[in-house]
DNA sequence: CGTCATTGCGCAAGATTCTTGCGCAAACGC
DNA sequence: GCGTTTGCGCAAGAATCTTGCGCAATGACG
């Protein structure tokens, strides 16, 4: 998995144009990049058979689907043993709301990416799911008002 | 956009799929759904041009790729008039390093979603261009240890 | 209850794309 | 200088995409 992979300057742009367009055809992603269609397709699987693009995603209109609450949730445990640690993450699984999740250093333990139709059900899982938790001790929510940039991962 | 789209079971199945693997070929798409190919696709363009599914993405797998660090950023500004706001959201853009951005309400007024080769180019990203950025207050920052969930943007 | 418009499916066929094997040229090591 | 390796492009068969069309189910309306 930490593989540094050594990519030559049509594999980066490849990686550009998939991130911008994972959807693509392999025959305009090869226009794109320079070069005939069946190296360009050998290069998008060597790319996914060595795990450096790990899959490809629809991105949604979240506030379309009757989504409109999204927030971030930045939670301190009391105990932070493995034990617990792994506890709280798998607890975060079962969550729905709950869309995306990262263990952290610094002032919080965990920072949480949620999702949620409204702001009554957000609150609602806030305090009776995630701040009745076991071992909980810090909540802190951020609710977001826009999203001012959303970029691919990785840029170069 | 604000338009709650009427989806029925199967359209649903669709996002749920195309959340899964945003690559899926249209007739392996149709046979999971349980409908025909041609229908399945204009389903599909359908849920695009209503901007349900607003894009593909390709996602890479960071640390293979040279990226170490990933990290959040809270960010507190000393004044939040519209044009402050405003300033700093078109500054996040012109940052590499932050990947995506939100503006939010609560303690803080930016969450950062960062990303860096490794610690020593975050922590000078953070001192020498995030908090002697002009208008800037606070800048908390919380390095991720690891991702314990990622789940696409809408379940149900 | 009958009629008509609407909606959405599946079939079929041509266009496009995918996929594989193969030959060839450039780069490299010995 | 020679053999190996690497990676490109060509070509052809397989698979997929894309479109038009016919048909059945649904619902509105007289």
């Amino acid at each position: 998995m930490p593989i540094k992979a050594d990519l030559d300057a049509i594999d980066w742009k490849i990686l550009r144009e998939l991130q911008d367009d994972g959807r693509m055809t392999n025959v305009e992603l090869s226009r794109r990049v320079g070069i005939s269609a069946p190296p360009c397709l050998r290069r998008v699987k060597r790319l996914e058979d060595e795990g450096i693009i790990q899959r490809y995603r629809a991105l949604l209109n979240a506030p379309a689907l009757g989504m409109d609450v999204v927030a971030f949730c930045l939670v301190g445990l009391n105990r932070q043993s493995e034990v617990d640690l792994k506890a709280f993450a798998d607890r975060t699984r079962n969550w729905p709301i709950v869309r995306s999740a990262w263990m952290v250093s610094g002032e919080s333990d965990f920072m949480l990416h949620c999702l949620a139709p409204d702001l009554g059900t957000f609150q609602g899982f806030v305090i009776e799911e995630l701040t009745s938790s076991p071992n909980v001790d810090t909540v802190r929510t951020a609710l977001t008002i826009r999203q001012v940039k959303d970029d691919g991962l990785v840029a170069i």
